[in-house]
DNA sequence: GCCGTTTTCGGCCCGACTGTTTTCAGTCG
């Protein structure tokens, strides 16, 4: 059983829970969470970095102690520590810290004064009225924990970015009417535009009388209100998503913005840096004794500590803020320098719309060139393209461009690859096209190393431009393949092909951790929508999104290309 | 347990809200 970076956060996030349960030195506590938070991030896997016999205190928040239980993890799957603890506080014990209001704290009163050790015991004393006899609970702490347990709490709910994108729109419109608001925005990992969201974060500026608390507690769609105060407020919307509400004054505006948005791990980096310079800084500015040096913009909250603006994107503390200090930081692609699409279904394959209604919906968006990249033979369920209908496709496509300049159309194929390797159309049909997707629809369970050689071999193939959703993971719905992606990363290196990151907000597959590594390569990233209507041409942002959190610049993004620049990388894929 | 432009010891991000208190601890972000 290979052991993973997530194998060994979790160990570190599970010591850190019984540590706090005893009650022990949170900056001990802190240190395991750094870690696990610090291991989570990395772009390699620390199995390998073992194996290479690299200095592992070298990474961020990893010391001697903890660069030794890794090595323990690695070799026996558990480390010792670990154990002791597991003798000490049962498991299930843990499982009460993820109820909502239930910190370490009270979880270690309910297991040591009334030996509740798991939730459905935590159940049956709160139905007893057994928890408010104790210190520090009351009655209606008793009611939110027995509400919580029996809601099922405590199983995490994310949200796509795409699903709270509209919820963003219609509140932020809302909010922005109430009177005295000058300004509201989302903030937190929605601005961070990471994959998923937890809560969702506002920032609102407003004068003091304003009555925006009042009347974001009244929202339509609130379906509970969690806490109401002058300056900040929490509601769970209908559809369970957490929004929460920050008012401040216009001078610290920035200042707030920049905590809201986070990441805790680059919070925690920016503070430690205001900290060594003699600054405080929190939510309302930077302070030097009493004084106040910055806070109305985020640009002077980072100025203050010596560093450049860095993009929400890249607020992760994963060399960002080195970055800044060194004016190294990259100048980040946006939405605006894709000139086109190399991944997008008719109708003729598994798509909803014609190729007319795609056409004109890209044209809409303003690119300029849009390759047609259906289904092959084998995947039987989207409608795959035999060799017959392709060259039909193909003769079409020709006769369009022949008759229209203001886009152009590019012949392509999203050709399956099959489970030996083998591409699911011959050489001869191939060969007529601009380029060739290659993806995998099926065997998805293979072992790392069949799967790893299988996509490799599809990407010797003599005509192969991109390899399409390289990790196939689904969020939250199917976990991603077992790949080599260093080895994929290499062979596209190698062999001079593309490697896809797919816009499509359940998929947003090439992780940002590979593109970091895909650039550092130098291997072009093609950003494409995979669109199979008309309205998911507007999922590039989320692509963006992602491209901006894996440092992707424009020239490191294949689609930014001019279209005579572009057929000549295609081309170079192809025989 | 980590870490270093006050360094190898003594720090470690910091404030709002709630509930149970009667001045604050716990939790959360």
């Amino acid at each position: 059983m290979p052991i993973y970076n997530a194998d060994i956060a979790d160990i570190f996030d599970e010591i850190a829970d019984y540590l706090e349960i005893e009650g022990e030195n949170p900056f001990r506590i802190r240190a395991y969470r750094n870690a696990a938070r610090s291991v989570r991030g990395l772009g390699s896997e620390l199995k390998d970095m073992a194996a290479h016999k690299e200095d592992l205190t070298r990474l961020p928040g990893i010391g001697k102690e903890l660069a030794a239980k890794i090595f323990e993890i690695l070799k026996t799957g558990s480390v010792g520590a670990l154990k002791k603890l597991q003798d000490k506080i049962p498991e299930e014990v843990r499982q009460m810290l993820k109820i909502p209001n239930l910190g370490p704290k009270r979880v270690r009163n309910l297991y040591q004064d009334l030996d509740i050790q798991s939730l459905e015991q935590l159940l049956q004393a709160a139905k007893d009225g057994r928890i408010r006899s104790l210190p520090g609970f009351g009655q209606k702490t008793e009611i939110q924990i027995r509400e919580a347990v029996e809601a099922h709490a405590g199983k995490e709910t994310r949200f796509k970015i795409a699903a709270v994108k509209p919820y963003v729109d219609s509140l932020l419109n809302y909010l922005k009417q109430v009177a005295g608001v000058q300004e509201a925005v989302a903030a937190g990992s929605f601005r961070r535009a990471k994959e998923t969201v937890g809560d969702l974060d506002i920032v609102v500026i407003a004068g003091k009388k304003s009555p925006v608390m009042e009347r974001f507690v009244d929202y339509e769609d609130v379906g509970e209100v969690l806490s109401h105060g002058t300056t900040r407020s929490s509601i769970v919307l209908r559809s369970g998503l957490q929004v929460d509400l920050r008012m401040v004054e216009p001078e610290s505006f920035g200042a707030a913005l920049q905590y809201f948005t986070g990441s805790q791990a680059h919070n925690v980096a920016l503070r430690g840096l205001g900290r060594r310079r003699g600054l405080k800084i929190n939510e309302y500015g930077v302070f030097k004794f009493e004084e106040r040096v910055a806070g109305h913009s985020e640009e002077s909250v980072y100025q203050s500590v010596g560093l450049t603006y860095i993009p929400p994107e890249l607020r992760e503390n994963r060399g960002e803020i080195e970055a800044a200090r060194d004016h190294s930081l990259p100048m980040l692609i946006e939405l605006k320098d894709l000139k086109g699409d190399l991944h997008a279904h008719t109708n003729c394959s598994d798509g909803r719309n014609t190729l007319e209604e795609m056409i004109q919906a890209a044209q809409k968006r303003g690119l300029q060139y849009l390759a047609i990249t259906e289904h092959s033979d084998r995947l039987k369920v989207a409608g795959g393209l035999g060799a017959d209908r392709l060259l039909d496709q193909i003769e079409k496509i020709d006769r369009f461009n022949e008759t229209h300049a203001e886009i152009t159309l590019l012949k392509g194929i999203e050709v399956e690859i099959l489970k030996d390797g083998r591409l699911d159309l011959s050489d001869d049909v191939l060969s007529r096209l601009d380029l060739v997707v290659g993806s995998i629809h099926s065997y998805f369970g293979l072992p790392l190393h069949q799967q790893t050689d299988r996509i490799l071999r599809a990407m010797d193939h003599r005509f192969f431009s991109i390899l399409a959703h390289p990790i196939n993971r689904l969020i939250d719905e199917r976990p991603p393949i077992e790949v080599d992606m260093l080895k994929v990363i290499q062979k596209a290196k190698d062999r001079g092909c593309y490697i896809e990151l797919n816009s499509n907000p359940r998929r947003l597959d090439l992780y940002d951790t590979y593109c970091q590594i895909a650039k550092a390569e130098g291997v072009l990233v093609a950003i494409d929508s995979d669109a199979h209507s008309t309205d998911s041409f507007d999922h590039l942002r989320y692509g963006v999104g992602q491209a901006r959190r894996g440092w992707l610049e424009k020239d490191d993004v294949i689609n930014t290309r001019p279209l005579k620049e572009l057929r000549k990388l295609l081309r170079q894929t192809m025989g």
